[in-house]
DNA sequence: CACGATGATTAACC
DNA sequence: GGTTAATCATCGTG
């Protein structure tokens, strides 16, 4: 109907002026703000078949001040020039009677606001972007809580979460993300609000020329709202993408692996080539040398050691040094002699002319133990 | 950069 | 569920 080309047409030439913001725009543009379809640039079809008794002078009016309104709102709003226009125009003598027309045939048409849509149920999707932003770190709290909830959300994830270097580098990554994702939500925000304003004062101006319900106003407002959320999602999507490359990057355990240090290393190698004849820790065993590891290891600069990080070693340890025992020999005898060394120490200890005949673990259906000689040589 | 070492993952197995 | 064996991906080094 001819009220919503108005005003169609209003926030086309609307959209037209702002051009930094012509993409979004755009896709309002084509809205229509009484919910029926609009073909832009419609010519305004002539106001006939209403009343027959009017005189030809009175029906030039009417047909004036149609023009008028046409040509106002054909062009930009802002301009001083329209304003003597629509000075004329709100002081012409037809114009309370082309008012109450124009009320009427918007009632006749069933124009006013229809009740629909008003409840809109959230979106599961944007939900579900939202709470992965949130637990990522990236929407939420700017500083503290950001990076709390995204080490939170790596502890969460990785399991073995280690708060070095490369965490570091993920951290900072995270926060370019946030700064651009916040930045870019504010432009929206604000692009939606200036739009919004312009769009109220255009239509609470227009309302003075023709009938535009406060109801009328809110729902056009909430069909623009709409329209800049959907923006936002779209922008919320691609931040979960880029979120998501980021972790796999950083936080996939095989990508950052580390090389467990020299003193981790060597309690382990210690345990295995002292239980080379079942080298098949106890889980308490093993939590015991997770322990050991890790207490080891926070003195200097490294991870900590989990349970499972010494399942993998000791699988790997075993295999390895199966596949392979001439390669481990030399290791073997190290630690071999480091343990007779402890056990010398400690037999010594308790009794002092012990002969420190090393007690090395008996070997009976393990690995083969390696049995080195005098000279250092293996046999 | 090539290459071996090494931690992690996976499928098959018991 | 833990192990083995194969494999992947990275690290460290020459």
């Amino acid at each position: 109907m001819s009220f919503s080309i108005c005003v169609a047409q209003c926030t086309d030439s609307l959209a037209s002026s702002m051009d930094d913001q012509a993409r979004i725009m755009q896709s309002i543009g084509g809205v229509s703000l009484s919910g029926h379809s609009v073909q832009g640039g419609m010519a305004l079809p002539p106001p006939h078949g209403h009343d027959g008794s009017d005189g030809d002078g009175r029906k030039q009016d009417i047909g004036d001040i149609l023009h008028q309104i046409m040509t106002i709102t054909d062009q930009s709003l802002d301009e001083a020039q329209a304003k003597n226009r629509k000075h004329g125009l709100n002081c012409h003598r037809m114009k309370p009677a082309l008012f109450s027309v124009l009320c009427e045939i918007k009632e006749k048409t069933g124009l006013s606001i229809r009740g629909s849509q008003e409840e809109d149920p959230p979106d599961p999707q944007l939900m579900r972007l939202d709470n992965m932003l949130l637990a990522e770190g990236v929407a939420g709290p700017e500083k503290g809580g950001g990076s709390a909830a995204s080490a939170a959300a790596a502890a969460a994830a990785g399991g073995a979460a280690d708060s070095s270097i490369e965490h570091s580098d993920y951290r900072a990554k995270l926060t370019q993300i946030r700064q651009i994702y916040h930045t870019e939500l504010e432009k929206y925000e604000q692009a939606c609000n200036e739009f919004t304003t312009h769009v109220m004062n255009l239509l609470r101006e227009q309302s003075r020329t023709r009938p535009i319900s406060p109801k009328e106003i809110e729902r056009m407002v909430g069909i623009i709202h709409r329209k800049f959320s959907s923006i936002q999602m779209q922008l919320k999507q691609s931040t979960c993408e880029a979120v998501m490359i980021l972790r796999s990057r950083f936080l996939d355990a095989r990508r950052k692996r580390r090389n467990f240090s020299k003193q981790a290393t060597e309690i382990l190698n210690e345990y295995f080539y002292s239980h080379l004849s079942n080298p098949y820790p106890s889980e308490e065993a093993k939590e015991e040398l997770a322990k050991k590891c890790s207490i080891t290891v926070s003195q200097g600069v490294g991870s900590t050691i989990t349970v499972s990080q010494v399942s993998n070693w000791f699988g790997n340890k075993r295999i390895r040094y199966k596949k392979n025992i001439g390669k481990f020999q030399e290791e073997a005898n190290l630690y071999a002699a480091k343990t007779a060394v402890n056990a010398a120490h400690a037999v010594a200890a308790a009794v002092q002319n012990s002969q420190a005949n090393s007690p090395t673990t008996p070997n009976s259906g393990g690995y083969p133990a390696p049995c080195y000689q005098s000279d250092g040589r293996i046999q």
